[in-house]
DNA sequence: GTCTATATGGCGATAGAC
DNA sequence: GTCTATCGCCATATAGAC
């Protein structure tokens, strides 16, 4: 026997609406910014009911945070731990990272928000997603060293790499106008670009270091 | 004859003090996340006190922000203008804006805000600052075809040079969990050593794009 | 589960005494 | 210029009907 329909018909995915329009107002806006009317809205519902799903505006952050990181992270920090060359590392982790923000153009200011407020959050999430630095960073060392690389400091490499790749996403408003002549088009194809530039970038600075005794 | 002295003796520079503790409570807090409560504790005063010198939040912001960007831009655009090699350019950018962040850590998150918000005004305090596109980008790539070095958007370099620079700054509290045990005294050398390392890395991936034809 | 109505508190902003 | 007192608004959060 069907339960008989109800007056108050329940819309089966409520829950999964707020998630999808508190991460689109939470990015826009930031956490201060974006109010639980502005997320009820874009959810097209009202305002008590987004309370009634997640308590208080925390609790609904961070349900967004760790659910979207929660998805994030897995794929990025695989990259480092898989047994593939160096340069095959970068070239992966640029070309998914660059997908990922080019989808969620607003998740670093989404995360930076969270950086100086919950930094042991977000090293959790991080270290949940699978990232061991103990195991990754001696690994690094060791395969630049295959490489012929005797001194460089991985995190020097690390900090280079993930920054190239994120820069021109958090600045897009800026350097679209002063290079670009504001044309979103000639932008895209110049974050398109980045995914070759940025390994061959890399790899070509590491072949320099070959050198240096 | 000096005047009597009042009751309501004049604190000389209120006005500055209200500038610097905005700024510290505005970067530490954002713009949404800071109260002007906030503020006029910061500085030791009381909350009306604020209006009478800024009338509003908004405007409070807004000196804030032309102050320090007024104040920094033109010290960084200058490199650029300068007819100076394009590795000392680099070497130059990375030693100068690596000191104003060291002093002013939270400046990129006080900047990215205003990116989404109000792209048009930062583009004119640069412009302002004396960037000027139309010269920059052509002598760079002048620069870069005197060098040996024939297909390199110099845009893509710029993106790269930036990126590098700001990263570890931004993504200090993680990343100096991740890879510091989180040791300030660590991450305070390592952010030195970028100085040196960052004009190296750039210069050795320029040498690598000189075998190109 | 979903809505209307409402309580509560905080914040921005101004009036006005001194 | 500086303070106290206060107004009005908006946002979070809950109570309770359906």
């Amino acid at each position: 026997m069907k339960p008989e329909p109800e007056n108050y018909k329940k819309e089966p995915d409520t829950e999964k609406k707020i998630l999808e329009a508190a991460a689109k107002v939470f990015m826009l806006k930031g956490k201060d910014g974006a109010s639980m009317q502005d997320i009820a809205d874009e959810a097209g519902i009202n305002r008590p009911l987004v309370h009634y799903y997640f308590r208080n505006k925390d609790k609904l952050f961070d349900a967004i945070f760790n659910n979207l990181l929660g998805k994030i992270m897995p794929g990025i920090v695989a990259i480092f731990m898989q047994d593939i060359p160096i340069t095959k590392k970068f070239e992966f982790f640029v070309e998914k990272y660059t997908e990922v923000l080019k989808e969620m153009p607003f998740l670093p200011f989404f995360i930076f928000q969270e950086i100086s407020l919950n930094p042991d959050r977000l090293v959790s999430l991080i270290e949940q997603g699978g990232l061991d630095t103990s195991v990754t960073l001696p690994d690094l060392s060791k395969r630049l060293e295959e490489l012929g690389i005797k001194y460089m400091d991985p995190r020097h490499l690390i900090a280079n790499l993930i920054g190239m790749v994120i820069f021109p996403f958090v600045a897009r408003p800026i350097f679209q106008r002063l290079g670009f002549k504001n044309d979103p088009e000639a932008y895209d194809r110049f974050l398109e670009e980045r995914k070759r530039e940025i390994p061959r970038f890399i790899k070509m600075a590491l072949e320099g270091e070959k050198n240096i005794e």
